[in-house]
DNA sequence: GTGAAAGCGCTAACAA
DNA sequence: TTGTTAGCGCTTTCAC
């Protein structure tokens, strides 16, 4: 692995604005105890020379890390990929790094990504995806950036609400309320979920707003088939496969995000089943596809760039005492996938 | 912004193990000049107190910097974000840290991004996405990377050729040739192009893809329309409204990348175009929804996770006299966006 | 308001 | 084979 070579320094600069060391590390660090015309020099002096500071030294001497870690499931997921775009422009704009690791949907590799971003000492951890119903699971993770804030650190969650940190919070079950009101109000009786494993708190959030809707008219989830399975577009296909085989009376497919309505919607043009005069679907989050799949998908819109733009502006703020949280908001974004349920 | 706690330091393994600094950090390099017995206990020792060297202060000292940036135009556009994913993997297996940054399809930028990863000190660098045909866009970018190479950087570019540097090259000529033979052994004959601006090489790499099997035929690009926008779906959706306007005659669209065949496919649908019977088309990388869109898309599948894969691998190999090319293969996937040209 | 000097934790010469 | 020591480039007391 290469070594850095010789490159500018603070003294080079320090030496050409006529000022010391300390001077103009006082002035590139914005802090006072300098004059404004020295400050001005130095900055300027630094501007032109194109200085950049090392970061190894700046963070070995006790300065602040300018690097961000983002912990994502997978960042070729769309839901992801639109979340770390947000939080890169953020980055961007404060001159900032971001360094992105996966945690691959498992905790434990969860658990060991943090240790190592703690271990590489960056200054702010962004921690994306749902978290786990059962606390015994994060009860490590909380742990572990409890420990990183103590140390000055700072964190953000995206999508949990058990980690004891800012958090941006979609709005999960409002959502869920809003695609089961919107499919009840379309006459479906026989609804089916496409859900992800049940241990993950985005699933049981989203349910739980299906349920409310549910409930308004006088029924409840426990009467839906719900079917297990992944988060994703295989997830999504094999839902399907086993709606169809176990409940050939459904007429809407809830999936609880947008990656497992595209393998329904494959599933059912497999099958020749019309989307959707003989099946509604709809999906979550609106990913940026959403809207070319045919039929159109209705999901409920996430802002995901916004999470992530958000959870970064969260963990630049100092730390209160009590975590605070933000929540997105969502819009149900009706297209082509749903239409009244059949006539028998 | 958050300053580093006090953790374990090498001082700490070494006292533990009996041993001096010096000697334990050559037993967690893994250098020689110490004694099998002494290095296994130092390693043991380190194990057992969970230590994790201070990578800021290796660094500075001259150490190796594990960190590889990557550079890209934008991580939620899914080719970007597929090959993004490679990346991260090999990264993980090698204990490496992966910062991503945009370059926004704009060399200006890319430059900027560069020098601060650059600046930043990290040790390798991948860069992705087209090159410019002009050399003098390319000739900045190329003098920062030559002489970061020299100072002991490693580099690898994914789909550019002019940089003198490692690369991965995907198969663009010939994919090209593929989806132009596919075309006229169809039938169409009135083929218009979707492309991106006219100063990228993947563009004109494709495009002389294209014009190789056009002359097959007796026939050549010069024949055809092209409308330059932009690399994404609303470029390809202005591309298609062109073409529809311009040449009506049209019967199949040949996008130059799947970004591009989405907007065409959703522009085609909103005119009430039936695809493939009267209008065909086609894109270019198959990205994970290709295969869902409706009509599934027609298109030619570059590995991109592989690519990513791949780059990285290059970069992690000593540096070679010549720069080193590695071709990543194509395959042609027919679904159901081409069939025969329409007969009058 | 400014400068001199002491580290931050590590690697790599240089000694022993 | 092992230990001692001089930096790496920066921030931050502490003097002035």
């Amino acid at each position: 692995m290469p070594k850095p070579g010789p490159r500018l320094r603070l003294v080079d600069v320090a030496e050409r604005a006529g000022v010391s060391l300390a001077t103009a590390s006082r002035a590139l660090a914005g802090r006072d105890g300098v004059s404004a015309e020295v400050a001005d020099r130095v900055r300027q002096v630094s501007q032109e020379l194109g200085y950049v500071a090392n970061p190894y030294a700046r963070t070995l001497a006790g300065g602040a890390s300018s690097t961000v870690g983002l912990v994502v499931h997978q960042i070729d997921d769309p839901y992801f990929s639109e979340i770390a775009g947000g939080v890169i422009q953020v980055a961007g704009e404060q001159g900032l790094l971001v360094q992105i690791c996966h945690s691959g949907r498992n905790p434990e590799h969860e658990l060991r990504q943090l240790r190592h971003l703690i271990a590489q000492r960056v200054g702010i951890i962004l921690i994306a995806g749902s978290g786990y119903a059962d606390p015994r699971v994060e009860a490590e993770a909380k742990q572990e950036l409890a420990t990183f804030q103590d140390l000055g650190g700072r964190v953000a969650a995206i999508g949990r609400h058990f980690l004891g940190v800012d958090a941006v919070l979609p709005d999960n079950e409002a959502g869920g309320l809003a695609l089961g009101e919107h499919l009840l109000g379309l006459g479906h009786h026989r609804i089916a979920v496409a859900a992800a494993t049940g241990g993950l708190t985005t699933v049981l959030d989203r349910l739980a707003g299906v349920d409310a809707a549910l409930r308004r008219h006088g029924r409840s989830l426990d009467e839906l088939p719900i079917v297990h399975s992944d988060f994703t577009r295989d997830g999504g296909r094999i839902a399907a496969e086993q709606i169809l085989r176990d409940h050939p009376e459904t007429t809407a497919i809830l999936a609880l995000n947008d990656s497992m309505a595209i393998g329904v919607l494959a599933t059912l043009r497999a099958h020749r089943i019309a989307v959707p005069e003989r099946m509604s679907v709809v999906g979550f989050n609106d990913v940026s596809v959403a809207s070319d799949l045919a039929p159109s998908l209705t999901t409920v819109r996430l802002p995901m760039t916004d999470m992530g733009r958000m959870a970064l502006d969260l963990a630049l703020k100092p730390r209160s005492r009590r975590a605070r949280r933000r929540s997105t908001g969502h819009t149900l974004v009706i297209r082509d996938s749903t239409g009244p349920a059949p006539t028998r």
